[in-house]
DNA sequence: GGGCTTCCTCACGCTTCCCTCACGGCCCCG
DNA sequence: CGGGGCCGTGAGGGAAGCGTGAGGAAGCCC
């Protein structure tokens, strides 16, 4: 299992026949429109995105868009019966990271994707936080001033989904569904801020009211 | 000037094309064998490489797979006569991140390239009101001057919907009904106005006497 | 088994924000 | 020059969102 993959089509038969294929490989879920896509993305967060070009309201492109307008790096690859040069550059130029045309075959479809989220950078030096350095797979965090700080499991499960887009802003949804696999209580998020918070220094974590968190020093 | 590119070509024709034609976008070099990639990539550093399937002596595939093994991370897009469904996944396991097959327009190599290099982690860049440099997303507002400062939810549409169209002198009522979708009192409105412009300065955003408001730089 | 750490819940209290209102100043017109 | 409409500004009530401490349940190590 590679991971976990939106599929957002809404073609009523290929959609569930790519949903079951690439299901022997990962966790699949799918959306049929664009706005439920962004909605899952949003509330869920995916190691991959398969999106089709064409979808009912908002395009696929569209979709792309925005989700890239919001910080979101997941890799995309943007599915379309459209083979024409210059629907491929729009599509690539959006924030798509790969392009396919119908009809495809599904071993193709599954090789692309495990290209696209080929991790070959796993960094054990440790990530920059402000002024502190986080490292992983250690469970700790250092800082130039007051030493390294033992993390927990938790806490750092948190703070690394936090680092792997330091400047995005994540919902307090996103993060519960990321950190906390069965649904916790959605205050347990808080709590975890506030250890690390409390471990680390009061700006290592900033709260966007209404939106949710986010890393470091906007100023 | 995107960064730097590598070509790995043997094609005594198409790689000085491409090396011509992608220079217009790219600090690019061109090498002829694998073995040659190899330490012009282990020496040097680049932002993405181009390689052909077929060199002689060591494949581009061979190639590909001995970059990933000495942990090189580069995006590497892979070039080739063969369209066929075999090499392609073949190409993509070995650990190319695209593959593109001849003949190709360089318009759509263009666009492969920018989507492997693209960095999604890189703040936008916002929209200019003035001096200052407005973030929808991350509800705050950039000055050169006086740094960072914070909006709320409300401040932040409120100055959206300015910023939407800049040269725009929008009424009150319009600002009432886009910001405030339940019929709050017209007062509102100048509140939000006055703690804009405290927040930032004075000139942001502009009174027209009688009709509403608009964004500054008044000529 | 006892004491420790860790994980998660809960509820209280506080900060921040939203919106209203009223007063006072400014501008333009008569 | 005086008056009336417009607009700016400060204070404040109410509510939502968030922070924080206490505490129970589960696992771990002695």
């Amino acid at each position: 299992m590679s991971g976990r993959l939106l599929i957002v089509e809404d073609d009523p038969r290929l959609g569930p026949i790519m949903r079951d294929v690439l299901a022997a490989s990962w966790e699949t879920e799918l959306r049929a429109s664009a706005e439920a896509g962004i909605d899952a993305v949003l509330s869920h967060g995916y190691d991959a995105i398969i999106v089709d070009r064409r979808l009912p309201g908002m395009s696929g492109e569209e979709l792309v868009r925005e989700l890239r307008r919001r910080k979101v790096g997941t890799p995309i690859l943007m599915l379309t019966a459209l083979g024409e040069l210059h629907d491929r550059v729009a599509g690539l130029d959006a924030g798509a990271n790969d392009y396919l045309v119908k009809p495809f075959e599904f071993e193709e479809l599954s090789a692309r994707l495990r290209a696209l989220t080929r991790d070959y950078t796993r960094p054990d030096e440790g990530v920059a936080i402000g002024s502190w350095t986080f490292h992983p797979l250690d469970q700790c965090i250092d800082s130039p001033y007051t030493g390294r700080v033992l993390l927990t499991e938790v806490e750092a499960a948190f703070l690394a989904v936090l680092a792997a887009e330091p400047e995005r802003t994540f919902s307090r949804e996103y993060l519960l569904s990321a950190v906390f696999p069965r649904g916790e209580s959605p205050t347990t998020v808080e709590t975890y801020v506030h250890y690390l918070r409390r471990k680390t220094d009061r700006d290592l974590i900033q709260t966007i009211r209404g939106s949710g968190y986010r890393l470091g020093t906007p100023a």
